[in-house]
RNA sequence: GCUCAUAUAGCUCAGUAGGUAGAGCACUUCCUUGGUAAGGAAGAGGUCAGCGGUUCAAAUCCGCUUAUGAGCUCCA
């Protein structure tokens, strides 16, 4: 006789053990037919699911928050019965939910064409309307694993044979298909509405580079044709908003076959790249840094002392001259040791700030190479603090707050913050672990921020707190970081002399805000859209003639403008103001001036903003003051 | 690095079934001197990424190389 009891505290009796579907049933047709699964006493159960005690109920319909996961878990099962009925030989293995959507991976002796994409969308449509039921079965795991044999499933198989065998196993058959899942499903496939197949790719078995290249089939899904439409809308969206795509319409930079993964930086990105390395420079000044310059080409036995070319010899350009063997930089820390070591250094000394815009490169797998974000030859703001392990915490504190402020003055608001704990193989000892990675959680908390924790991703030296930001379609870039290292002091050694004379071994600790220049300058064009706010835009003003006979006082303005330190330029070119107005628009300038006949006589300009905003007519100087006030409040 | 795809004028893209290339914008010249998102005309511009092969004939078919894109792996 079980007690139901639901969201509103209302409860319902019932003589016998019902389903979640006969709950919804009682309560109304119109629920019955909505509802997707259920969750008793918190956990999520497929609506059949009989509850036979008393319990707590809510039934998930596709407007519940748990709504997505399901519909996108159960559209992958529909992709996937779709693939093996149109390709019987393809074998099946893992098909999660992911970020908007789910993808199934297949193991199949071709790669699946775009045209195949189509006609398994296509036969998913007619799935759908079939509105096939879905049902869960559970199965003693090694006759689980012994069917999916007898069925040419290898890689099924493979993985339902590493639960461990106590545990029963669900298996959820949809017409002729089955496959293993933990559930919940949608009751049947009618209830998958709205769904897209976007693109195929490769992936590794189990994510290994060792194993074999499966076909990975990406899909989108939503629980109603509109939202799918919104989706896909928003995605077309963010596309425009590519920094590849926006870099060349607003000239800022170029790639080219001869460089790969080098970027050309053109008049407008330097401009940019030049303003973000002032800022920085000041900022790191107020903050106690003291910038330094070493050099690229380094002694290859360099590399050797300070592990690099023992762990990362591969990912390095070497070179060679009058048979030495040299390597040009991919890190600066070595460097930066080594100007530490110059003259003894006292307990005094510390913590000691060096920062450099150290230039490196660094021989980036070719499919790695992402535009300007993902590069071979890059500028960190990078910095190494020389300090006591007493002093980490306050270092990372004090840094965390230099970031937000940078960030902020950048206009990031949304930041991703995760830990990177202590990986297997690792040096320093584990107390010396245990003290740095409470420090970072510690600094992290005290700033109040939601982070999240990777165990075992710290690296071999030290753990380390990656501060990362999405780009336009939502993929998470890391920009700052801070990561102790109890290593490379000792292995190039450092020393300093403490309190008591002895010689004592500092910590450094490797960080960077922007991470590298040409990233941040990647992220922040998808973020602007190319609008920059004025202390950034390469041109801040376009001062245009209506005619010739303002040729001469159009120059003078702009001149001027540019002696008070601002970027811009004239547009005396033979075309209606009309036209320049729309390119100078386009081309997202913050001031577009207009001057006539009227402004020249009277030594004004006429203002319009890049978004079309009439600002009406003013002096010159007052309008240098309307740059002045933008610049200094960096909008 | 791996899988798949792509590479045509400065840019964005057409190019049908192999028969030595086309549009719009940009560029140059001329006309136009026009007050807030495209004034008009003419002209110039391409060894179709590179190399090799098939063919009477290759932008088009095949192979290799390079780069780019998507994803995977990696990211000190």
């Amino acid at each position: 006789m079980p007690v139901i009891t639901l969201p509103d505290g209302a409860q319902r009796a019932f003589e016998h053990p019902v389903t979640v579907a006969q709950v919804a049933a009682d309560i109304g047709a119109g629920l019955a037919k909505a509802t997707l699964a259920g969750v008793v006493d918190g956990r999520e159960v497929d609506a059949s699911y009989t509850i036979d005690s008393d319990a707590q109920l809510a039934i998930i319909t596709d407007r519940s928050e748990q709504a997505l996961e399901l519909i996108r878990h159960s559209t992958a099962h529909l992709l996937a019965m779709a693939v093996k009925q149109l390709y019987p030989s393809a074998q099946v293995t893992i098909g999660p939910t992911i970020d908007d959507g789910f993808y199934y991976d297949f193991a199949f002796e071709r790669a699946f064409t775009p045209e195949d994409l189509a006609a398994i969308e296509q036969r998913m449509s007619e799935l759908a309307a079939e509105d096939i039921a879905v049902t869960r079965e559970e199965w003693q795991r090694d006759e689980a694993v012994a069917f999916f044999q007898s069925i040419g499933e290898q890689y099924k198989a493979e993985i339902i044979a590493s639960i461990p065998d106590d545990q029963t196993i669900g298996l959820y058959r949809q017409g002729d298909f089955i496959d293993l899942c933990r559930g919940p499903h949608v009751p049947s496939t009618g209830k998958l509405k709205a769904f897209k197949l976007t693109k195929v790719a490769g992936a590794y078995w189990r994510g290994d580079s060792n194993n074999a290249m499966l076909q990975r089939i990406y899909g989108t899904a939503w629980s109603n044709p509109k939202e799918l439409k919104a989706y896909l809308n928003r995605l077309a969206e963010a596309e425009k908003r590519d920094h590849r795509k926006l870099g060349k319409k607003f000239d800022l930079f170029h790639m080219q076959e001869e460089a790969p993964g080098s970027v050309f930086w053109h008049p407008n990105g330097w401009s940019i790249y030049n303003t973000i390395e002032a800022y920085m420079r000041e900022a790191q000044r107020q903050h106690g840094y003291q910038e330094i310059k070493t050099p690229q080409i380094v002694d290859f036995s360099l590399w050797q002392r300070s592990g690099h070319a023992d762990k990362f010899g591969d990912d390095m350009f070497a070179l060679h001259s009058e048979e030495r063997a040299f390597a040009i930089k991919p890190m600066n820390c070595p460097c930066h040791v080594q100007v530490f070591n110059q003259g003894l250094k006292s307990y005094r000394d510390l913590p000691l700030r060096l920062a450099e815009f150290g230039a490196c490169h660094r021989n980036e797998p070719s499919g790695s190479l992402h535009g300007i974000m993902r590069v071979r030859g890059f500028t960190q703001d990078d910095a190494h603090i020389f300090c006591t392990e007493a002093q980490i915490q306050s270092e990372v504190a004090s840094f965390i707050e230099f970031l937000h402020q940078v960030y902020r003055d950048f206009g990031f608001a949304e930041i991703i913050y995760r830990l990177s704990t202590r990986p297997e193989q690792r040096v320093g000892s584990d107390e010396s672990w245990d003290r740095a990675e409470q420090a970072l959680a510690d600094a992290l908390d005290a700033a109040k921020l939601p982070w999240q924790e990777l165990p075992g991703e710290g690296a071999f030296y030290g753990p380390k707190i990656e501060f990362s930001l999405k780009d336009c379609i939502g993929r998470v870039w890391q920009l700052g970081t801070i990561q102790v290292d109890f290593s490379m002091p000792g292995r190039l050694d450092a020393q300093y002399v403490a309190e008591d004379g002895s010689r004592q071994v500092p910590v450094m600790l490797h960080r960077a805000i922007l991470g590298s220049f040409e990233r941040f300058i990647g992220i922040l064009i998808e973020h602007y859209e190319g609008a920059f706010p004025v202390w950034l835009a390469p041109q801040q003003a376009v001062v245009m003639n209506i005619t010739d006979a303002q040729g001469e006082y159009v120059e003078e303005v702009a001149k001027s403008l540019r002696n008070k330190g601002f970027r811009v330029n004239s547009d005396l070119r033979n075309e209606k103001i009309g036209f320049k107005i729309r390119e100078h628009s386009i081309q997202r300038t913050p001031y577009l001036l207009v001057a006539g006949d009227k402004e020249r006589d009277a030594g004004t300009v006429t203002v319009r903003g890049r978004s079309g905003e009439e600002l009406g007519t003013m002096a010159v100087e007052a309008f240098a003051d309307l740059l002045r006030s933008d610049v200094a409040t960096r909008v």
